[in-house]
DNA sequence: TGGTTTTGTGGAAACGTTTCTTCCTATGTT
DNA sequence: AACATAGGAAGAAACGTTTCCACAAAACCA
C-alpha cells in the first residue's frame, strides 16, 4: 500500500477541470462554480490527495510554522510553558519547531539562523545568556517575534514575569521572620530574571534600612551540583546563612540535598524558599514555601501574542504583558533563631524606580 | 535594517557565473572550478545569501525535519527522552517537530497526517491508546518510523523498555519482603508498558505460586488526581494493600500524597516503589526505591535508529532495541508486617514464554 | 438589441532551489 | 594536423502549489 504522491494535477484531469480551477475549488477561493467544487472534491477523495505544505509554503511565503527556543525544556518551568504555546499553536493550526540553546548565545544565534532559513512564519523565544535586544529587532524585521523572560528592543513583544516583586516579597517574608543573611541563590545574573530577581532582593533590605550580604549573593547558570556544592560551601563559611531563596528548580533541589547531606533541619535549622509549584515542593517534608506564578498564562500569552502578530502584516505594534507571582506560603520557614544582625544599615534607597 | 531575501539568482549574477553553477559551487557538486567557488562564496558572503530551506525542500523532497509525537511532554519522562532526541537530531542538522497526542488515538491520526503533509524526513513515535500497528505499517511506506514503548508491525523499528522484567523485579524484591497484597497502578492498559508490566506483575506472583489480587490493579490513563482519589479508596478498603507499586511520575505523587493525606507513615506502615528517578523520589522522605532506566539512552536509541533508517534509503530493515530496567533500592520499602496471606496459591505458569 | 458587467474557466507565470542536458573549449593522443 | 576526451559552464526543466491574466459565455441593464 505504498502511498504514491497525488497531485493536484492529477486531481484537476480525474475531475475535468483545469489546474487553476482545482486548486481554487479545494481552497473555496476566487470565483468557482459549486459544481466543480464538488466534482473536485470527490476526485481529491477518491484518489487520496493530500496537498504538499512545501510546496504551499513555496507559493504563499508562510509555513505554518513557528519555533521556540528555550535554554533546556527538560527544565519543568519551561516544559510546562512550551505545552501551554503547543496548545495554543496547535489550535491555530500551527506547527511547532522547537530546540535546545543550552543557554549558549552562539548556539541561540545558529538555531535562529536555521529557523529563519525554516522560514518560521514566527518565534518564541526564551531567556538565553548574553541576549541582545539588537538580536530581537534585526529579527523582528523578518518576522513576528515574541520574548519570554527576556530583555526587549523598544519595538519587541513578550511576556515577563514580575520577578522583580516576586523576590521582593519573598525576601520580606523572610526578613519579617528575623532572617537578616538570606542566602539567594538564582540561574544567570545577565539574565532578566536574575538581574530582576538581585534588584528585588536587594530592594527589600533596603525597604528595611539594611544592605545585603554581597557574598550570599550566588547567580550562577542554573545547575544542580552547581547548587549543591554551593550551599555545602555557604553552610560551612564563618557566617552561614539562616535562610536560602533558591530561584531555580534545579538549585532547590540542590540546595535540599546539601541540607540533607549536611544534616540540616528545615525549619528548625534554616528557611528555605523554592520556586515552582512543584511535586516536590509539595511533597517534601516540610512542604516547601514557593515562589510561584502561572506556567500555563505565560505559554498562552506567549502564544497569544505571536498569533497577533501573525494576523496583520501590517501592525506590528508591540505588546509586553506582565504576570504577577505568588508567594504559596508552606511550612518550609521559620524564624530566625540565631540570627545575629551583621546586615549593615544604610540609607532607603530603591535600585529602580517605584512603579 | 529589513533584511531583503537574496535569492541564489543575484548571487549568480554578482558573482558573473550563471545560477546553475553558482548552486554547484555553493554545494560543491559536480563540476565546478576552484575560482568559480571562490567568487560565488565571495558574492554570497556580500549579499549575506541564506538559502532558502522551504526551496531547497521542494526540489530535494527531504526538509530535514523530524516530527515526534508524545502523549504529554509535561511528563519529565517525555522530556528528558526527547531533549536526547533533540540533540541527537540537532547535531545531525535536522530540526524537530513536536506534539502532543494527549494520549489520543485521533489527535494522533491527525497530527501524523499533518506530519506528513509537511513532508517530515522521518517520525518518532511514543506511545498512544487504541494504537494500531497497522498504522505505523501504512506510514513506514512513507518514511522511517520509530516507535518508543510501543506495538510496532513486524517490519516495525523501535526502542523499548524492558517493562516486564522491572515489573517483575519490583515485585519480586515486594514478596521477598513478606508482602502479598501489592497494588499495581499504571498508565494504560491497553498501552504496551502497562500490558508489560501487568504481565511481570502477575509473573512475579505466579513464580511464588501466588496469584495477584485482582482488584488491587489499577491500570488507567495516568493522572495525578486519579492515582490519588485511587490510592485513598484501595487504603480505607476492607483489605488494604500493604505496598504500593506506582508504575508512573504522576502517579507516584498521587500516592504519596494519598499516603500523607491518610496518615500512613513509609515504610513502617506501607511500602512504596516509585517510577523514574525524579528529584521527588531522590529528595522524598524516606528516599523512593525507584524502578529506572536510562532516559538519555531512549532518546539517543531512537534518534540512532531513526538516522539509520534516513540514511539508507533503500534499506528497510528494521531494528528493535530492549533496554533495561533497575531497581534503585532506597528507605521506602520494610518488611510486611500486619500481613495477612490472602492470595491464592495456584499452579505456577508464566504468562509469557520464557527468554 | 447592443453594450456592460458578472461569472467561471483555462492557461501560464511565479515561488527559489537543484539537477539534467547540451555545448563549448582546452588538453591530450596518435 | 586531425581527432577523441574531459572539464567546465550555460540554459532549461523540474519540484507542486497558488494566483494572475485573458477570455468566453452568460446575465443584466437600458
Amino acid at each position: 500500500m505504498k502511498s504514491n504522491k497525488i497531485t493536484i494535477r492529477e486531481v484537476a484531469k480525474a475531475a475535468g477541470v483545469s489546474l487553476g480551477t482545482a486548486s481554487r475549488a479545494l481552497n473555496r477561493a476566487g470565483r468557482v462554480s459549486e459544481e466543480a467544487i464538488t466534482a473536485v472534491t470527490k476526485a481529491a477523495r477518491q484518489l487520496g490527495y493530500e496537498p504538499d505544505a512545501i510546496a504551499q509554503s513555496m507559493r504563499t511565503r508562510s509555513t505554518g510554522s513557528v519555533g521556540i527556543l528555550v535554554s533546556d525544556f527538560t527544565n519543568p518551568l519551561y516544559a510546562h510553558i512550551i505545552n501551554a504555546v503547543e496548545s495554543s499553536m496547535q489550535a491555530a493550526g500551527y506547527s511547532l519547531l522547537l530546540a535546545n540553546t543550552h543557554n549558549d548565545a552562539k548556539r541561540e544565534r545558529s538555531l535562529i539562523d536555521l529557523f529563519r532559513r525554516r522560514r518560521v512564519d514566527g518565534l518564541i523565544l526564551g531567556p538565553c545568556a548574553q541576549e541582545s535586544p539588537k538580536l530581537l529587532e534585526q529579527l523582528a524585521a523578518d518576522f513576528p517575534v515574541v520574548g519570554i523572560d527576556r530583555d526587549l528592543p523598544e519595538s519587541g513583544s513578550g511576556v515577563e514575569v514580575d520577578h522583580f516583586h516576586g523576590a521582593l516579597q519573598a525576601t520580606r517574608y523572610l526578613l519579617d521572620l528575623g532572617h537578616t543573611d538570606i542566602a539567594l541563590l538564582t540561574p544567570g545574573s545577565t539574565l532578566r530574571p536574575g538581574r530582576e530577581r538581585i534588584a528585588g532582593f536587594t530592594d527589600a533590605y533596603r525597604m528595611r534600612g539594611l544592605e545585603p550580604t554581597p557574598r550570599l549573593i550566588r547567580a550562577e547558570p542554573s545547575a544542580m551540583e552547581f547548587a549543591f556544592s554551593e550551599a555545602l560551601a555557604l553552610l560551612s563559611s564563618a557566617n552561614p546563612p539562616t535562610a536560602f531563596l533558591c530561584l531555580g528548580t534545579r538549585i532547590l533541589s540542590g540546595v535540599l540535598q546539601a541540607l540533607r547531606h549536611a544534616g540540616r533541619a528545615i525549619p528548625e535549622d534554616i528557611s528555605v524558599i523554592g520556586i515552582g509549584d512543584t511535586d516536590l515542593s509539595r511533597l517534601f517534608s516540610p512542604p516547601i514555601t514557593t515562589l510561584t506564578w502561572d506556567l500555563d498564562a505565560v505559554g498562552k500569552s506567549a502564544a497569544e501574542l505571536l498569533l497577533k502578530g501573525l494576523d496583520q502584516e501590517a501592525a506590528p505594534e508591540p505588546s509586553r504583558l506582565v504576570l504577577t507571582t505568588q508567594l504559596v506560603l508552606r511550612e518550609s520557614c521559620g524564624p530566625a533563631l540565631k540570627s545575629q544582625a551583621r546586615a549593615q544599615p544604610v540609607q532607603t534607597r530603591s535600585t529602580r524606580p517605584r512603579d
